[in-house]
DNA sequence: TGATTTATGTGAAAATTATCCTATAGTATC
DNA sequence: GATACTATAGGATAATTTTCACATAAATCA
């Protein structure tokens, strides 16, 4: 418990404040209260500190980085696959994570936002990994309170894609294109794309979706809910499409818990999948749970939390560095809720079963 | 942001403790660092200090109560579902919400235990949750460390049950009970229960059952896996059932993912349910996901989380009152994958769909 | 039973953090 | 372009927490 440095005097603030010429109050800023310090002196502290006190990373009493999971009603497994992720990062280089949910209405200004206390005391939480739904007033209320943070770019709502700070993406729109072409591949030309098109994430994978059939000269369609709940998703996105008498063969939804909603759908209207329809998902986050097994895009959420906690221990070491961007990519997965068009196409025009469809 | 009482000169610490003829370290002690203050003396400060300081409640920097999961690889479904219950409760009431997860040996003695530092800082988490898997020395570290706690009773390991804390427990023995009592009025005789018998909410949904199958006079029999993946327990032990040739009519799983492993298990064999063999889960996680849907007890995970901040808030506006014992019932949730004995042995003794069931 | 250790509880002092105040630089306004 | 207004940075000081040392009670051992 003791100093293993065995004669060396105590080493405190007050040493390091006169060695670098500054009050102690500064000097207690510098290594805590990350708040209002001009970077010129926070170096010179900085650097004073390091002459002195050997040990500086060890004289922080916590060494903390918060996860903040924004205005989601329920933690997705998603999310929770990258808290893991981050967490193992995290006990790896001897960091304790803490995790919070928070709600906030993007239309409040930033000032009138009220932040859990946690985050806001430096001494307790050196950064904040943003992972939920991040909109630019909870940025902008980071960014003046000099609270460091890292963010999930899927996942921010509204602004500019231009932020100044670290970043780390998941290429859903790559997954959604892949998917799509998957599906063209198979001969399916009328694939509807399901999901809450408000929402960055739904929008990013329909954004691949888009590309992938316009590069094959087809249309993108997209039957959008603006619901919270993704299996209600699916589901109320499935029976409007058939309530209209769309004709389609194939239906990609935006994550997998939408997937089910579209299944639910499905079956409550009496077909079969993938007899009758094609259903592929996106993030493969319950795509072995539901049966037939779904053809997903397998994202790599632990990665995700590894890399923005690797980012911004990083900003920490060494603040004041240029701004990162990431882009971590995904992986298609082929399971049993697809198979070819031509198939259901001979159903279709089988009399006989074309009251199984309309049924 | 200032007092609202305006004229009043400013009470602090000092104040505080002249008034209640102890130091000012004492006073703080008492007001934060929890540790190490004879009882007697901190109820008077704690009285002095209601005197002086109306708003006593709100000088606390920090309203947090910390949840704390430990040894649990994966943040199951049902464990955050607790959280949502404690967290909406705790914004309910004005207080924040970190979660940790933590991990730790049960041998380790609980001096060499070290706690993430976030909850041995009272000023910053004034009592912890615990709902992961709770062995006695992390108990004991907390009793000795004085730090305030409330524990989800199905998952303390070891230890004998007359904790001397406040406890919530689900009555997932009654689901057992209720369940297998389901089964055997479905004319179902070979039953067998599927889990891993060391984990102790496996062992209390066995419990039930073995209570339940003894009312009717017949034997309890379980296959356990010792594995800590739910869905791989399922699936081992309905493999290692199948392969022994035992009798089976009915598989009760310890919980909704083991279940799904079940499902797993019998497809592989090319066994249907619920037309060979029915399935019951308990805890309802993901029973609407499985298909067919999985009859299951359902518990009230948000239920456990909201009544465990109860008694912790209350424990902390009064310290010193008894321990609290609160069990939250159970309710049995009937699905489709559960059918009467008669029918399946019709199937059976029936030639023409023999080869069916074998097949 | 007495002696030695160990654990606990407290105040004094040291260390650290928070608050308040002032100086300066940048904006906005007339 | 001068004046007032803000926002930021940093020191002085007050408040609070932590550490250290010591006293006392409980436990262990000869």
């Amino acid at each position: 418990m003791k100093t293993t440095h065995s004669q060396k005097s105590k080493v405190g603030l007050r040493e390091i404040a006169t060695a670098a010429h500054v009050s102690v109050a500064t000097a207690s800023r510098v290594l805590n209260g990350n708040n209002r310090v001009d970077p010129a002196i926070r170096k010179v502290v900085l650097d004073a500190a390091a002459k002195l006190d050997i040990d500086l990373s060890q004289r922080n009493k916590t060494k903390a980085l918060a996860f903040l999971v924004s205005n989601r009603a329920v933690l997705h497994s998603f999310h929770s696959r990258i808290l893991l992720g981050a967490e193992e990062y995290c006990a790896a280089h001897g960091w304790d994570m803490v995790f919070l949910s928070f709600n906030y209405s993007p239309q409040t200004p930033w000032k009138e936002l009220h932040l859990p206390q946690v985050v806001q005391r430096h001494d307790v939480v050196r950064a904040v990994i943003l992972a939920g739904t991040t909109s630019m007033n909870l940025l902008e209320s980071f960014n003046h309170k000099g609270i460091a943070y890292v963010v999930l770019g899927n996942n921010v709502i509204g602004g500019p894609q231009d932020l100044r700070s670290d970043v780390v993406f998941s290429d859903d729109i790559q997954g959604g294109q892949d998917m799509t072409r998957y599906l063209i591949g198979l001969g399916h030309r009328d694939i509807w794309f399901i999901g809450n098109l408000r929402l960055p994430w739904f929008a990013r994978c329909f954004e691949g979706h888009r590309r992938a059939m316009e590069e094959a000269g087809l249309v993108a369609r997209s039957s959008s809910i603006d619901s919270e709940d993704d299996t209600n998703i699916g589901y109320l996105g499935t029976k409007s499409l058939l309530a209209r008498g769309e004709s389609v063969t194939a239906i990609l939804a935006g994550n997998d818990p939408t997937a089910h909603g579209v299944y639910r759908g499905l079956r409550d209207s009496g077909l079969r999948i993938p007899d009758d329809i094609s259903v592929a998902g996106c993030d493969d986050t319950i795509g072995t749970l539901l049966y037939p097994s779904l053809t997903t895009t397998r994202e790599f959420p632990e990665q995700l939390g590894k890399q923005m906690v690797e980012l911004i221990l990083n900003r920490i070491a060494n603040p004041g560095q240029e701004p990162q961007r990431v882009t971590i990519p995904t992986e298609f997965i082929k399971r049993d809720s697809c198979r070819p068009v031509l198939a259901s196409r001979e159903v279709l025009s089988d009399g006989s079963l074309q009251k199984v469809v309309t049924a």
